[in-house]
RNA sequence: GCCAGUGUAGUUCAACGGUUAGAACAAGGGACUCAUAAGCCCUGGACAGAGGUUCGACUCCUCUCACUGGCACCA
């Protein structure tokens, strides 16, 4: 690519930016809601990269628990082959998505993870918060597992329609409630930042009256599919050291090559979703403070996105398929909906219809019309006495786009980017560059010139969002062609 | 139940204690033609309900209704 942009402000130093997204449950094949978080962390790191800093992007896997062993079974599979085959699909998910991640985690890699969690483990022990105690709870012979209190229907397992036991077993805690006032404090601060503020908010209501102590571990024999429990073979370890730990293992942290851990933790920021901000916001900040660790600088928690209004459910058949949607309509197409039409800090909403709407409305009609109108006269009045890779195109990122993009406004800096749109559809309308042409051609050529320009900026901005379509219109620009339609009319 | 939040045109959102409550998409009409029958211009359409405070409220308060989130060792 010959064309530079000049004056975005590139940092002298390279600053490094950790950015996570949360490891998916590979219980299941990737939803829509998966393809929404990992979009909307990608144009944060993407855009992350432009401002010249050095990006590490993560994403992973979660893949131990009951409820994993239970769906291989039901499925008469191997588990190692069903989460294999899962999280195949979460990486294709990405992939599809043009999702730019550098790293992919999994919890069942014993080389990668398990030194990681069992170095933590080792850590909150030495620090004296991991202790043996009993834990209570309803455990249902059928389901071979603890269900919660609310999960029983008068009193009894609803799958099994039978009373569950009462029993006691001896577990590993961690002393969660020794750090609550800590975390509360940096909370505030906003030393450990919670976006947005209503569930900085949220999570101090938690923190509030302290914090209970949590179960860290289950017995081997009534769940094996785990990490196990330093010198303690007989206990594995539970979902929070197991999971939580990936941001770092992922890293290196805990093995003899620990420089990424050295150069990029803490993390910039984790993305997750608001149905885990609770383990992001106290229980992963609680370990960290035991093991003598920075917090994160920020997390950052969506929204979801339903369909027609409610939780995409297959009972109620309104779910949508991120794959068929990125087949029928392209990546760029589909991560424009994810990231302009869905607030990234609330629940959104997706149908077809509403897709289609949008997608005709501002891909075909919208940005690729304004490329075709522009680059084709482009292509027909600056010929041979023009070429184009001599032209300055000076454009300036502004203020406004940076600030909303600072700020992970992301459907904010879309609505920015679809202004500029809208503007320079009007200028034509306005100046009539074809007509003039004819006669004035110098008056016409600048002000086309300052079309392409305008076109330009917008490729530019639009880079972090849609990357494929930004490329293809900055090839447009540089070879002065008119390119294929972008975006087809549905 | 408790705590917090939301409720504005068909849809998604905006705004402010005070001249005719903005915008986008969708709908209807018009003039154009560089373009993907796209774009541009014009038009119609809304403050959840009931009280109250105020000279005046969509904006503040109370109640009602609806929805959402949190208060879980669900991942």
């Amino acid at each position: 690519m010959i064309l530079t942009i000049k004056n975005i402000g590139l940092p002298v130093k390279m600053e490094k930016f950790y950015i996570t997204t949360a490891i998916d449950y590979a219980s299941d094949v990737p939803h829509f809601g998966h393809a929404l978080e990992k979009t909307q962390a990608d144009v944060i790191a993407r855009y992350q990269r432009f401002l010249g800093k050095e990006v590490y992007f993560l994403s992973g896997a979660d893949e131990h628990g009951i409820k994993i062993l239970k769906m291989a079974e039901a499925r008469g599979k191997n588990v190692k082959d069903f989460v294999d085959e899962n999280v195949e699909m979460y990486k294709k998910l990405a992939v599809a998505l043009s999702i730019s991640i550098d790293d992919f985690i999994r919890t069942t890699d014993k080389k990668r993870h398990w030194p990681g969690v069992q170095s933590l483990w080792k850590k909150l022990d030495d620090s004296g918060d991991i202790y043996k105690a009993k834990y209570k709870g309803y455990y249902c012979i059928g389901c071979e597992a603890y269900i919660t209190e609310k999960e029983l229907v008068d009193g009894k397992c609803p799958i099994h329609d039978k009373e569950p036991e009462l029993i006691e077993e001896k577990n590993y805690f961690f002393r969660l409630s020794k750090y609550a006032e800590e975390i509360k404090n940096k909370i505030k601060s906003d030393e450990f930042k919670i976006i947005p503020v209503s569930r900085k908010n949220e999570a101090l209501v938690m923190l509030g009256d302290g914090l209970e102590d949590i179960s860290f571990s289950r017995p081997v024999e009534k769940l094996d599919w785990g990490v196990p429990v330093p010198n303690d073979s007989s206990q594995i370890m539970y979902v929070w050291c197991d999971a939580l730990a990936n941001y770092i293992s992922a890293l290196g942290y805990g093995s003899t090559d620990d420089i990424n851990f050295a150069k990029f933790w803490p993390a910039d920021l984790h993305v997750i979703g608001k149905d885990i901000s609770r383990f992001h916001a106290i229980v992963w900040p609680a370990m960290l403070l035991s093991a003598g660790l920075p917090l994160p600088k920020e997390i950052l928690v969506h929204g979801f996105a339903l369909s027609g209004g409610r939780k995409m459910s297959k009972t109620l058949g309104n779910v949508i398929n991120p794959f068929d949607l990125i087949e029928g309509y392209g990546a760029d197409a589909v991560r424009y909906y994810l990231l302009r039409e869905i607030t990234i800090f609330e629940d959104g909403d997706i149908t077809e219809e509403k897709f289609k709407e949008a997608y005709n409305a501002n891909l075909a009609n919208g940005l690729g019309n304004l490329t075709a109108r522009i680059m084709k006269m482009s292509e027909q009045y600056f010929d041979s006495g023009h070429p184009v890779s001599t032209w300055t195109l000076d454009v300036q990122v502004p203020e406004d786009y940076k600030k909303f993009m600072d700020d992970f406004e992301l459907n904010k800096a879309m609505d920015f980017i679809w202004q500029k749109i809208s503007d320079l559809d009007k200028k034509i309308q306005e100046t009539e560059p074809f007509k003039l042409i004819k006669i004035d051609e110098k008056a016409a050529k600048k002000i086309l010139l300052e079309l392409v320009s305008g076109l330009f900026e917008v490729a530019i901005m639009l880079g972090p969002f849609l990357p494929e379509t930004s490329e293809k219109i900055l090839r447009a620009i540089e070879a002065n062609k008119m390119p294929e339609p972008l975006f087809l009319r549905k």
